[in-house]
DNA sequence: GTGAAAGCGCTAACAT
DNA sequence: ATGTTAGCGCTTTCAC
């Protein structure tokens, strides 16, 4: 069934159909009611493919959210706590908001061609894109896409240096520095001088604040940041366990640590507690993220939470807001994080008493 | 860009451009070679809108997920603890055979028209339902469409009488009878005879036939099923914490329960212990699904892992099938599940020593 | 206010 | 083997 044939049914043309359709000021309501009529009765719908190709937007838009993997984990996508959170919420408020959303999974560099081909295959009017690695591939797609994007985690200077002039994007960035300067805050003011870093990837943005920051944040404290309790987790778990038995290993230990995620923070407790180390008696855990796991393993991760919820919310209203050209070409969000306390740090134990 | 400038670029027609990028048999080495150097330099696509509404596909998967959602959660979506490793994985192996993925979220029966619009605008070549509620208005919608369709848990009887005859509908179920039929045994091989439930909603094929199978089994042992054991969570936590409650209330206990999903035993777990009432020690939990928080929580929840990679997996190789019509207009799969044995139970305490 | 007609970018049948 | 041409179903200018 097409618009023809409703016009012909209602006794008008295609023009005033396809009018009814797109809600034109000059329809009289007596013509609007025929026509409505029929496309209700045979519940009619615009074909899309026709409507694009005519000019229309498609209202759909690009997801496209960089996989985090562990070589060692077969099902390669569970790694990633945010995804699950993170697309719920684009789908939830796009679909409230009109919009469908197509969400793509990109493994590596070479996939960031998908971005483009989406976009130049006229599939999307705008797209999301979210756990970027910096690398040349990306910024490569980031430099030639001149539809609206909505870009999370990622540095705005360097977006700002290769965006195209004709190119509108929103960057949304969590407060990572507020956040780790409350964890480094929580364990000093606890009595904690040896404090550890696990280390995220520091090529994706948040990865870098976060370990900036704690450098930052313990030199105002006037502490030092040793190596030997700098552990690199990748954000993956296995890669933390590695790193936490070595340091194990080496029998010294900080008091406390901050890890840059909690599925690190997790994997250190439990390699920690195989080795009769106790959270937090013997040493205290700060996590990153709080996903949904960190208030349910014991002891409960104390954590920074980030909203996933709301920015997914922000980054539609981008979208919404730059595809209407309701917005200006460069904007940039930095969206509030908050400190959850819970019940894995405790006071640093006297040096007698530790195992 | 168009393919007409390429065409002019390459010096042939737009013909020649169109059978190169479709792959047609009867084009030259030499043509084919002419055209892919200027389409590689001009990063060129071609316009999907355009293919489409001249006869391909879209090459895209519509995904719907029905939304299980606590009223007293304002951020609703939170409570699927299967919509994460679902969408994950059928994006995932959507995206790797190479289909574009429309995810969508049904909140109520009057979403359900969006799945039939979203077919009629021709935005997808097939779809993915899962979570469905039995109701009239997903009937109807099933009833209406005529392209490939895999339908998730759902009654495959219903499906038979319903679909239309020149549809083309997959089923995946998992196998619930098996799993159900394996949390009483190992119960009553441990020794309990007074075995409550947890139901979810019966609405849902599952939850309907996790009831069921429970009341078979625990007949086909000879062991009643009663009443006040029998508690309504409809999936959800906050209404599984009242049922239990009152239970507890009324004073008197099964030796062990068995929840339809991981969300509520958790639930029932925690509500049991915040009045003082050990598990396993006191009383036995089973959940289901084996969630991600299932080896969270502590004690480990026993459970019934369900391979959503596995059922997202045989959904899109079932939408490819349907779609190149390599198979049939109705096929139906039972997925096999497998027992997990943590520590979430224990043999029944003696009548005395009971709290 | 409404209809006629051009055009969006592609595919495929037909012609050569 | 390749070019020509007629749609695919819609929107939108331009007449009336």
């Amino acid at each position: 069934m097409k618009s023809e044939e409703i016009a012909k049914l209602a006794g008008v043309s295609r023009s005033t159909v396809s009018r009814v359709l797109n809600n034109y000021a000059n329809v009289p309501e007596e013509t609007r009611k025929k026509v409505m009529e029929v496309i209700n009765k045979y519940d009619f719908e615009l074909n899309m493919s026709a409507r694009v190709l005519a000019g229309k937007r498609t209202d759909t838009i690009g997801l496209f959210l960089f996989s985090v993997y562990d070589q060692k984990n077969p099902q390669r996508i569970y790694g990633n706590s945010y995804f699950g959170p993170f697309v719920e919420a684009v789908v939830d408020t796009g679909n409230y908001k009109g919009y469908y959303v197509l969400v793509h999974t990109i493994y590596n560099p070479d996939d960031c061609r998908r971005i483009q081909q989406t976009f130049m295959q006229r599939r999307i009017d705008a797209g999301i894109i979210i756990g970027t690695e910096k690398n040349e591939a990306i910024k490569s797609v980031i430099s030639k896409i001149s539809n609206p994007l909505v870009i999370v985690d990622y540095d705005p200077a360097e977006i700002k240096q290769i965006m195209p002039s004709d190119g509108k994007i929103t960057v949304i960035n969590s407060d990572d520095r507020k956040g780790m300067d409350e964890c480094v805050d929580e364990l000093v003011s606890l009595g904690h001088r040896e404090i550890g870093l696990i280390e995220g990837r520091t090529t994706a943005y948040s990865g870098f604040l976060r370990k900036d920051e704690f450098r930052k944040r313990m030199a105002a404290h006037g502490l030092p940041v040793r190596k030997e309790y700098c552990l690199k987790g990748d954000f993956i778990r296995s890669k933390t366990e590695n790193a936490v038995t070595k340091m194990i290993k080496l029998g010294k230990l900080p008091t406390a640590m901050i890890a840059c995620n909690d599925d690190m923070a997790i994997a250190a407790a439990e390699t920690f507690r195989r080795h009769g180390i106790r959270v937090p008696e013997d040493i205290s855990i700060i996590g990153y993220d709080d996903s949904q796991a960190a208030s349910l393993v014991q002891p409960q991760l104390t954590t920074v939470r980030i909203p996933f919820y709301k920015i997914a919310q922000k980054a539609v209203e981008a979208v919404k807001d730059m595809v209407e050209e309701k917005s200006t070409c460069y904007i940039e969000y930095v969206i509030d994080v908050e400190f959850i306390r819970r019940k894995s740090c405790a006071e640093p134990a006297e040096k007698g008493e530790k195992t």
